[in-house]
DNA sequence: GACTAATGTGAACACTGTTCGCATATAATA
DNA sequence: TATTATATGCGAACAGTGTTCACATTAGTC
């Protein structure tokens, strides 16, 4: 089915088609500009068949926000997997990676955040964040026994904390970006 | 002018008024819930008004964002005159000060970054935002000599990213709150 | 007191999220 | 295959939003 995407009268499958209008929509005009009509009028939908598949806006931004935290999720096992076969350090690697995430895909990053935005109870985007809790967790390796995973050492915090705010003052605040600065510090950091 | 707060029918200074109504509703519902029309509702005059005070909502949002980055500045003011009264950590102090403050009014503390949402440019908002990165430059010494204030050393970068991304984590975050945490970390960071 | 600039109003516009009864396509059943 | 039943999409409507603009009112000045 790909060439003419011929006009589906029932689509195929509109739920993810809806999440990666929202995708586009994000990465092109920035989150605040994504509007339910809008991710409709991108796939070629009626406003209202988008309720037949998310209840709310707000459920439509959840599972995006929980989409990206998977994404982020999978950077940072690249960036592990690679730093070890390069023989570098995969702290180092999976910070600087957490980093770049959020420097190449802003929108992405924010939805993850967006408290206000999202429910952050949802079961899946609950999974997803306890998914990347345990990539953080225990200085990024892969010690990950199944304990609490929203409590964590003042080591482990510290980490996550550094290269959280360090992306967040990139992307929102009135730091300059620059990928060198983000070396020095995940370099000052262990 | 304090007793029945006579309905000047040219109302005195709606500008500061309506900033008073968005923090009254930020703090209430939200910053997600911050609406224009509720504003004026709030204030008791109608929605267009608020255009002769404000061009826009965002500018709106921006002058609210620019006044709680001085909030901020004066608490880790305030926080470091204390420590150094006390003669503790004056450092630890300023740190506290940063994430109590996101703790305690997490929709101002949302509405400093929301750079989506507010004129980032703007030049009240650029000045404010300069003052608190001098607070944080320099080890949260005084020396800060106007050199260019959005370049930091590493170590300013780390004690800011730290501080700012464990605030963010709280308050947005899977972490659970708890000061005990930031002081641990706090401690952990020089 | 008359004139001018500042400030508030009411009605309107386009747009948003959301609902609901109705139409249509798919799947299941007989 | 004919007939249901269920899932999925649609159009029209509603209240609420930011925003504009012509108009009314007030405050300040000569």
């Amino acid at each position: 089915m790909s060439s003419g995407e011929k006009k589906a009268y029932h689509h195929g499958n509109l739920a993810e088609s809806l999440l990666n209008a929202v995708d586009e929509l994000a990465s092109q005009f920035g989150l605040e500009a994504v509007t339910l009509r809008g991710c409709a009028k991108l796939v070629g939908v009626s406003p209202s068949s988008a309720f037949r598949h998310y209840a709310d806006k707000r459920t439509l931004l959840t599972a995006f926000a929980t989409r990206a935290l998977h994404q982020l999720s999978d950077a940072m096992d690249a960036a592990k997997v690679q730093a070890q076969k390069d023989g570098t350090n995969p702290f180092r690697a999976v910070g600087l990676a957490y980093i770049e995430f959020a420097l190449e895909k802003p929108a992405f990053f924010r939805a993850m955040w967006r408290e206000e935005a999202i429910y952050s109870n949802d079961k899946d985007y609950v999974a997803a964040s306890n998914k990347l809790s345990a990539h953080l967790k225990g200085g990024f390796s892969d010690t990950m026994r199944d304990e609490d995973p929203t409590s964590f050492s003042p080591h482990e915090l510290l980490a996550w904390s550094s290269v959280h705010g360090l992306a967040n003052l990139f992307i929102d605040g009135p730091v300059a970006k620059g990928k060198t600065q983000a070396q020095k510090l995940v370099k000052a950091a262990d």
